[in-house]
DNA sequence: AATATTTATATAAGCGCTTATGTAAAATTT
DNA sequence: AAATTTTACATAAGCGCTTATATAAATATT
């Protein structure tokens, strides 16, 4: 047997650990009923311990009362009519609602369950006091915690924290395309486009294979990478021939949308196109990418209807064509 | 909206709650991943940092340090699979073995979920210590002693000391039917009946309306209560006419096993029938019910195939018919 | 060497919920 | 009063596992 992976990952796990514990302690409930001879599922036990307390609670109510949704409850009532535990009836004053209550049987197997949870209680209570500590205790606060702010908020404030830390634009390093770093072109280029688009066979293959689909014809790839996120982001020049470069495939990880990196990497493509024997950098692209298509006019790129004319086919989704002026690019300077 | 009903049962509820909590942080990891664009499952999460930390693993090896079954492996492998996430290739020294190891592509998804990851630790680290609390601590601690020695066996133990606190013969109380109790007849036969055989119509209509069935056809149930366990066991007499009695639907709750209740109310129906104008007092079993068998033989009553022919086709499972002799049980007295 | 047992994986069915959706009744708005 | 919105519940489908079972390969036993 293999040592438990989930102690290495430490508090990380917190979730797969909480989720494993609990069907443990579901699984032997199941098993004390079993053993005291109880035709009971351990599914019923809260709905049954409202019963016994409340008396009387409508569907929704129960659902509320115990945190779990309202067709759950639906079907556990469903079940213990049919074992004849419950009586559902119509409510008086309003049709809509069911009035549940534990049949005359219902309440005597109450009864008669009643002293096995008392002992499970005393059970979980050593368990939770075990060694000095306060499980139950610390579980109740946990809860609370999670309640007052989400794990979801707790990490993203944590995620900021760590991708801000010291970051001045000189922290942004270009690299160029070696083999190793395929998969990021990839990686990256498949988030936005699976975000906004769907993912052409055309793409697909050009994401998979960059080395032969556009280094070996004479094309360009960039990384741009981040001090503590790693590579972050990508952009390629397709070598369109007769002096013609299409830039494509710019994108940045979401987990790095805010920090420039897409006008750095931007304008490094620009520049590194002047050393090409370049006689046209242009792009395709969609109007739903507002963003883009602003960074593309701030950093010298025009609408350009020709190119829109000769080269706009070459993909489903573009309807916006840009060309790049170096007149305007030079005067922003 | 209502209070939260858990918080009335306490620890008796610490299963339920735990579920709880771990649906909620999975539920919330799932939305850290929307956020950051990550087109990844939370399910996947422990293998893919598994296959980042080991390199290669099998479907059984995963299985084992991840504890979860061989099945979710074999599912999440297809799954990631299919994503290109991970490549899946026969063991070369035993072809029943897969070997599962990262795609290039994956080990970049794997690096650019790595500070998402991160953060997230950091946000679980800062909820368990909430209010100097150390929930994974304590986590882990109640891990262990669930582990050391199960809720059930912990339950059992407890159950034991309630049962038999200060428990003397004398205690076992043994009152006569009242229509409140009717559940009671209904609720402790239907127990054992289960167990060994199958409820048929004849039991539910008896066991259901006992009142009508027994006592207004001239017999009588007893029921047997225990201090702190309440109403345990159950016996009637039917009245079959010309003196005839049967003692029928004895049965004692499987939580008050081994504390002689079956006995002593066994006995007090015996005394009890001596006051009624008695000239037979049967029974009708099953081979199957040795305990029965052995404590009916100990209380004056033989076997008899008289009985058998005459009463002996009621029941579908009856197959030992036994007769009370005063003497034998007065010699005995 | 032949046979039985064990091991690795896949597949199917089930379980305890969930979300999504539909229907009818009640409450609110117009 | 009529139309709209909300509420209560049921049903269906889905999800993330589980257990049970089948299949094939490897290992142990005879």
């Amino acid at each position: 047997m293999h040592e438990d992976f989930l102690d290495e990952l430490g508090e990380l796990a917190l979730g797969s650990r909480l989720k494993r514990v609990s069907e443990k302690m579901l699984a032997d409930a199941a098993k004390v009923y079993e053993h005291f001879g109880m035709a009971i599922q351990p599914k019923w036990f809260t709905l049954l311990a409202l019963l016994d307390k409340k008396h009387t609670v409508s569907v929704v109510e129960a659902s509320e009362y115990l945190g779990l949704s309202q067709p759950a409850l639906s079907q556990f009532c469903r079940q213990l009519s049919a074992k004849e535990l419950i009586n559902v009836a119509a409510d008086k004053s309003d049709s809509r609602k069911k009035v549940i209550q534990l049949s005359a049987k219902g309440r005597v197997q109450v009864q008669v369950m009643k002293p096995i949870w008392s002992a499970v209680n005393l059970a979980a209570i050593e368990l939770s006091e075990q060694s000095n500590n306060q499980f139950y205790q610390a579980l109740l606060l946990f809860e609370a915690s999670l309640a007052e702010k989400s794990l979801l908020q707790r990490s993203q404030h944590h995620f900021k924290q760590l991708a801000n830390t010291q970051l001045s634009e000189e922290q942004i390093n270009i690299i160029e395309f070696k083999p190793t770093l395929a998969s990021y072109f990839d990686v990256i280029n498949s988030q936005w486009i699976e975000e906004m688009f769907v993912l052409e066979e055309v793409d697909k293959r050009v994401l998979r294979y960059p080395q032969k689909n556009i280094i070996e014809k004479g094309g360009k790839i960039w990384f741009a990478e981040h001090p503590s996120l790693g590579i972050v982001g990508t952009c390629a020049l397709l070598n369109k021939g007769n002096g013609a470069y299409e830039l494509t495939k710019m994108g940045v990880l979401k987990t790095a949308r805010g920090l420039k990196v897409g006008e750095i990497l931007l304008q490094h493509v620009i520049e590194q196109a002047q050393s090409l024997p370049l006689n046209c950098l242009f792009l395709l692209t969609n109007a739903k990418c507002e963003a883009a298509i602003h960074l593309y006019e701030k950093n010298g790129f025009v609408h350009d209807k020709e190119i829109m004319d000769s080269f706009g086919r070459s993909y489903q989704r573009c309807d916006v064509a840009m060309r790049w002026t170096q007149e305007d690019f030079a005067t922003n300077l």
